[in-house]
This record gives structure tokens, C-alpha cells and sequence, in this order.
DNA sequence: CCTCCTTGGGAAAGCGGTTTCCGGTACAGT
DNA sequence: ACTGTACCGGAAACCGCTTTCCCAAGGAGG
């Protein structure tokens, strides 16, 4: 097994001490005479050194590299945050170490706790933003513990503890998606909601509430809770589609049903065909997010789009800067886009039921 | 700035020396005494204790963590492969560093480079696997300097190199598919690439065209190469389209496009329909992957299912065996879906053009 | 009872770097 | 010519941990 070389090897061969050597290949303070510097590059190349990371760390006490904590890698709207966050890395030239939780909540804490072990220097939490308090009062131990030791943390829609944050408007995004759909002639609706411990779920219905203002109401039984994912709005959305056949659905005229997130609207569209219905037709639906993978399903879904790619580089950015007084929170502003899922009222070929 | 505990404290504390400290809390091949081997654990926990992985990965010559790197986080099928391959480091307790490269095989290389800096004890690459052999040569390199030092490397769908693989068996699922299409009565085809240097993409051309045997033809010419993404598709079948209106398509009877892949299919699927098309009745499409998040697309895509969990677990298992004699290859096998984005000829909504 | 092994503990030597501290040289000021 | 002071190079300490090496004590065998 080769052997990696090491700067020991490097100040041999150019013929300096161990302190030059250093000094010259990571540019410290002190400067290294002309002739000398030239010397100990020229032995750097030629023996190909590299720095060994670790001894860096732990002489250093921290490592260039920032860890990135997502809820669940394979669901797009975190891997489109992943894929800006990263990018924006590569530009600052740090590597990014990326884990998924599976969306289980103490392994969140599990891989904050592991990558501020390994002295990331900086560390981004993406969100599964809940009320279990106990978790976040143990996350934000985590957390501090890290900037305690000089590192940074930034979290990504997770307004509840103090650290830097970026957060997606999902209130004022979804009220102006309720607005929109009011103007479209919409005056009965029903959502499909995720866990009521996710806060982006409740906070996007309380919005969407508001912004139906007195046009029409969304009462509580015509909100279907299920998981925050596609399987998740493909169950709420049969279940609500059983409950209208029974006539057990408060409201008249076209449904429209808002769906918390992208994902679960897509889920949800399936659903609707599965019961023989057209969606856009026979049901009007809208998501949140406008998740790029998603926006050639067709009727296209009315959404609310959110600038990911902003998310993670805004996230990033802040871990980079020098360290405030106080958290900052960049918030992140959505946008309504209207779709062929929920054609005017009237004039379209959706038909009320 | 608190000073993270280290092993000195926790000896201090128990009033043993560093060397008994250190073979308690890692189990080393010494036996401790029982008496002084609770002290130290007393101690351990009560002064919170944390080994610092990068000085046990100085001294013990690599760390235990696995790196992954692949081409693009954000396209589904990588994410895809990348979350199984956590799931199965998570049940080894493994931490995983995740890089994307934005397809850029010298990025590829680079991140190589630094994962085995940073001695990752494993790395898995994720292949863009291309006919540039200048970059296969480096790559190879930098692979080979790592397994040299002890560590282990596993590629996914790259069977190019000297390494254990998984493998997709494109050529046997894209012939399948053809030969599903034919039996669909479908006589005239057309495809929709990647480069000629992503041998994905030519395998599965390939594969599909020997599957097309006698009964029909993929004439050269109707072939659209473009990049292997959602735009990619689109304009490749935008392309493709503008040739047919212009009657410059050989051929003639319903159309049949095959993608190389899902991602571009879906990009295609909206090209047909911006031409004001209708896919599965203009245009019969089909895809290759089977994508999860676009499974519900409408028309459901006709493609070929490829385990991708499947292919992040084995690679992940094949770098935690013991190391083989020779390159080892495991081969995933795929399997037809059909959906009504290719109906069958005749009894279906599809008119020829 | 004396030697020969075990057994278990600690001192110390690394691992690959960074940084402090010290000494020598060259140059400016007087 | 003499002192003060940058300036630059190297020796050595140190970061947190593992492991070798040495030593003391206890048990078995003769």
C-alpha cells in the first residue's frame, strides 16, 4: 500500500524545515524568501504532495468542508435546494457533505451531532420545521454546541430556532394562491394538508384561509391530513373524492382543492384519474413549491413558485459572512402561477358537480 | 469558545492514563480491567465525551465515511440512487459525503480527488460513463491511488474501469422494449439521444434497434441527439417534430419515439403537446428508468423499470465486503411498463400521421 | 522457592500538520 | 563603529488520538 506524501517528505526534498515548508504551500502570515518558496513549490508538484485534511482539522479545530442536513434527498424540492446550495459551494471552492434523514426526526439531530464531530465549519439544516419541541430544543443544543466552536449554522425554513434563516413567505404565497383561485370563480375548496406538526403544511393553510378572505370558506372537514408526501396526497385525495360521491362534502359549485406541496398534488392527480375523473375538469387542484421535474404534468398544476435555487444559495451565503449579532432571517418571495388544473370558472371546461 | 472534551480529560477525570482511556472507549484488541474500564466510561459520559474523527482518521490512516459522487443531485434518477445508498449506510452506520459534479466530468475527477484527501474508506461514483477516455484515464487514476491506500471503490453503471460495478443491463431492457413496441404494432420509430459519448445512451440505442429486429428499422437519421436532460428532450422532439411536418421523416404509419430516458421523455411529452399534439395519440412515446416522481404523468410513460435502490444499495455492499481478487459486476436487471403513452396500433386513440 | 509466562497498566512515540519561540543576519539610524 | 530592529529560517511544542514498548504483579510449573 503506497504510502501518501507528506510535507515531512516535501521539506526533505527541497531541503528546508518542516515549519518552511508549511509556511509556503498553505500561505500563512509569515512570508517565505523568493528563492526558498520557489524551492519548496517545486517539490510540492514533483512529489505531488497533497494536504491531509484531518491533520489540517484537527490542528486548525475545524475542517472546510460544510455539512448539509435535508429531510429526504429523493424528494426534488430538497435535492433542487441541495443543487443550488452545492453549487454555490463549488464556487467558494468548499466541499459540501450531504446527508438525508429519511424524514425521521432524530436522525436529524444524529447527523448535526456527527458533522459537527467531524468540525464542519459550517453547517445548513433544511427544514422538516415541526412543533415536537423536545426536538428542536435538543436540535438547537446541536446547533449552538457548533457555533460555540466557532462554526456557522444557517437553516432553511425553519423560522422557530435563532439562527440564521431563510424562509419561503409560505403565508403570503398561498394567500395570494387562494386569492387567484377566487378570482377564477372558485368559491368551494378543500386541501390536502400534511402532518399538523409540519408547520410549512399549517402555515400554508392558514394562508391560503386568509386569503380566501370572505369569497368562501375552507372548513375544517374538507381538509384531508395525510403524509407530506405523493402517497400521501393520493390518500387524501380518494378519501375526499369517497367523501363527495357520499355527498358528505360541505359546498357546492366546482371543487377546488389546494394541495400543500407539489408532490402531494401530483399524488393527488392520480387519484383523480384512478376515480375516472379528469383533473381540471371534473376537479380543480393547485400545489406550492412548482418543483421543476413536475412542470410537464399535464394540465399543468397552478402553483406557487418558490425560488429553491435562491434558498440554497441565500442558506449557504449566510454561513459565509461574518457572523451577525443577531439571527437574520432572508425571506424568500413566492409567486402564483396558473396552470390548466384550474381553468376559470364559466368559461372552461371544468364541470361542477 | 468552549473547548470540545477530549481524550485527556476523560483520563484525567478517571484517573487512568490516556492509553487505558483510549482502549476503553474504542475497543481495542487490549483487554481493561473491569474496575478501571467502568471508571473511564463513568467519565466518558459524564464529561460528554466525542472522539474527534479527523484525529482518528490521522492516526488510523482513513475515516469512516463513504463518499458518493454523481453527476447532477437534482435529476431524479441520481437522487434516487443516491437516497438508497444512504438508507443502506445509515443500517451500517455509516456516514455518507454526497457530491454533484453539475455533469462535469472534470469536477468528477476533482471531487474524487478530494473525497480521498479527506480519506473517505470508500467512494462510490455514480457514472457519466463516457467514450472520453482521457477522463476515464484520470479517473481510473485517481480510483486506483485510493484503493492503493486501503480503500475501497464500487462504480453504478460505468463498467468501463477495473473496479466492482453495478450495472444496468440497458441493452437487454432497451431491446425488451422494442420488442414490446413491436408487438404494440408500432413500425416506424424514431429516438431521442444523449451525446455519443454517454454510453447510457448509445447502449440503449443500440438495444433498442437489435430489439426492433427484422420487423422494423431506426433509421440514422431519426435519431435526435441532444443532452441527456428534460430540455434535452424537449428539443430533441421539437427537432423531430418540424422534420415530420416538413415530410422529411423516413417511414411512415403511427410514430413511435423512443427517450433514452424518462427525464428526457417527459421534456419531449411537452414538446408534442406545445406543437399541439396530444402524446399516445399523435405521438406514442416511451422512456427508459421509470422515474418514481414521474410515474404519474398522464399518459402514464411507457418505459423500462430499473431497480434504482437496488443499484445504490449493491454499490454500497460491494465496497463493504472484503476485497475481491478481480473486479466483480453485478448486473440489475430491467423490466417493461407499459402505459397509454403507446397504445397498441389499431385499437387505439392513436391516429397515424 | 524460583523461574517463566501472562495480564493489565502507563509512558512515550508517533500520525501530519501548524505555530510559537528563538536565533542569526542584514540593514537603517546615530 | 555600535545599537536597534525588521526579517526570515529552523527547532520544537502541540493538536487529539492510537499503538508500541516497557514494566510490575500475579499465577503456573518445576
Amino acid at each position: 500500500m503506497a504510502q501518501p506524501v507528506t510535507l515531512a517528505d516535501v521539506a526533505r526534498h527541497a531541503g528546508v524545515s518542516l515549519a518552511t515548508a508549511s509556511r509556503v504551500v498553505n500561505g500563512s502570515t509569515r512570508v517565505v524568501g523568493e528563492s526558498l518558496r520557489e524551492k519548496v513549490l517545486a517539490s510540492a508538484t514533483a512529489l505531488r504532495y497533497e494536504a491531509n485534511p484531518a491533520a489540517q482539522a484537527i490542528v486548525r479545530g475545524h475542517l472546510d468542508v460544510v455539512g448539509l442536513v435535508v429531510p429526504d434527498i429523493e424528494d426534488p424540492y430538497f435535492s433542487a435546494i441541495a443543487a443550488s446550495l452545492m453549487a454555490r459551494a463549488e464556487e467558494n471552492g468548499l466541499m459540501v457533505a450531504l446527508t438525508s434523514t429519511g424524514r425521521q426526526a432524530d436522525r436529524e439531530v444524529e447527523y448535526v451531532a456527527a458533522l459537527r464531530r467531524h468540525r464542519a465549519r459550517a453547517l445548513v439544516v433544511v427544514g422538516s420545521r415541526t412543533t415536537d419541541t423536545e426536538h428542536q430544543a435538543r436540535l438547537q443544543t446541536e446547533l449552538q454546541e457548533l457555533v460555540d466552536r466557532g462554526g456557522r449554522v444557517a437553516l432553511v425554513s425553519q423560522r422557530r430556532l435563532p439562527f440564521d434563516t431563510v424562509a419561503i413567505e409560505n403565508r403570503a404565497g398561498a394567500r395570494s394562491l387562494a386569492e387567484a383561485l377566487v378570482g377564477l370563480g372558485y368559491r368551494r375548496f378543500a386541501a390536502l394538508a400534511g402532518p399538523d406538526s409540519l408547520l410549512t403544511s399549517t402555515d400554508r393553510i392558514t394562508g391560503f384561509r386568509s386569503g380566501l378572505a370572505g369569497a368562501a370558506t375552507l372548513p375544517q372537514e374538507n381538509v384531508g391530513v395525510e403524509e407530506f408526501t405523493r402517497d400521501g396526497g393520493y390518500r387524501a385525495m380518494t378519501t375526499l373524492l369517497g367523501r363527495r360521491r357520499s355527498g358528505a362534502l360541505p359546498g357546492e359549485g366546482p371543487l377546488c382543492v389546494f394541495a400543500v406541496n407539489d408532490v402531494m398534488a401530483v399524488g393527488a392527480m392520480s387519484a383523480v384519474r384512478d376515480a375516472g375523473l379528469e383533473p381540471g375538469r371534473d376537479v380543480a387542484l393547485a400545489g406550492f413549491d412548482d418543483i421543476a421535474t413536475l412542470r410537464d404534468v399535464s394540465p399543468r398544476l397552478t402553483t406557487v413558485r418558490v425560488d429553491l435555487a435562491r434558498l440554497g444559495r441565500e442558506a449557504l451565503d449566510l454561513t459565509l459572512g461574518p457572523l451577525p449579532d443577531k439571527p437574520r432571517t432572508r425571506r424568500v418571495k413566492c409567486e402564483v402561477v396558473l396552470g390548466g388544473s384550474t381553468p376559470a370558472v364559466g368559461q372552461s371546461p371544468l364541470r361542477p358537480r
